[in-house]
DNA sequence: TGCTTCACTTGCATCATGCAAGCATTCCGG
DNA sequence: CCGGAATGCTTGCATGATGCAAGTGAAGCA
């Protein structure tokens, strides 16, 4: 039997695993963010064999959060961020984060993110409930949205114009 | 040969990706996240396989994002998140934002968020330059941390307090 | 022109994935 | 108390992914 495919999933979430969800794929993107741009320096950065290095690269140009930009020689190529994968940034921030508190040892993080232009420290600000506290799961109603099917409504409940009167 | 054990790099995102990364991983804390706690409902809401079920929950558990709660029954369980899963929850948030954003058909995403208690959308903010626009990876400088080794300090330079005199 | 650099590809062994069936234990109704 | 149902997995196997190490083709450069 096949894997099986994310891309085919209705939800965004799951349709996003089909390339972030890939092994190496967010530590390819991390290297991208940090200035990453050509071939052999990802494969040194990250220690990974160049026939998957090769497949994520690809992987991520497809996807549309990477593109091969040729360089001035012609025949050689970097890959730059696009918009999406530009887009994707506040995400890994939040990732880095939490692996920063939860996944760090005793030594503390290995990098630091500051603000080029103030050296202010990065700070990734997380969502709040109405009474200004971080918001945690269980704070929050999930309510099928225009994408939803059958059985999303039939799990969620009414829509939110329903739930609303 | 082996697979890379991302569980050995000093990179905390590396070291969170050797839990998180492993497939159905994100797509089972989403399940977490919207309240699904006994297997045959992951198995369900997930349509995955009850072996791989299996294995990622016990990931997970073993991870220390969820635990396994016994019911009062007393030989059956469910599993329920912890306060590091939990604290997951801002970067689940964030991965939604993009993936409602790049990962959507034109119908729209599949389920909204709202604050349970005023009724209001879940904003994901994002991280803010100087000058009040989202972060953008060029906007910033990656230093060595405390966590730094050598090959670190070479690709990024003098330290934070070096950088500031 | 020949060596170096760059960006991969290739063959192969090992491990992950997922199907489908099945198992062990517990629960529950008659 | 017994048999069927429910629950939470495990098992065997075929297929696909991973990663090592060596190698390739094209471009760059002295």
């Amino acid at each position: 039997m096949g894997r099986t495919d994310f891309g085919r999933m209705r939800c965004p979430v799951a349709r996003s695993m089909a390339v972030l969800g890939e092994r190496w794929a967010m530590l390819v993107l991390r290297e991208a963010f940090y200035g990453t741009t050509r071939f052999d320096a990802f494969e040194r950065n990250l220690g990974i064999a160049p026939n998957i290095l090769a497949a994520r690269l690809r992987d991520l140009v497809e996807h549309g959060l990477l593109q091969k930009a040729p360089l001035p020689e012609g025949a050689r190529h970097e890959y730059r961020l696009t918009e999406k994968g530009r887009d994707f940034f506040p995400a890994y921030l939040a990732l880095k984060a939490w692996a920063d508190r939860w996944m760090t040892g005793p030594e503390g993080p290995l990098v630091l993110l500051e603000d080029a232009a103030t050296g202010r420290p990065v700070e990734v600000p997380v969502p709040l409930s109405a009474t200004g506290r971080p918001l945690r799961p269980e704070d929050v109603r999930v309510l099928p949205g225009p994408g939803a099917g059958r059985a999303t409504r039939a799990r969620f409940g009414g829509s939110p114009d329903a739930a609303h009167g």
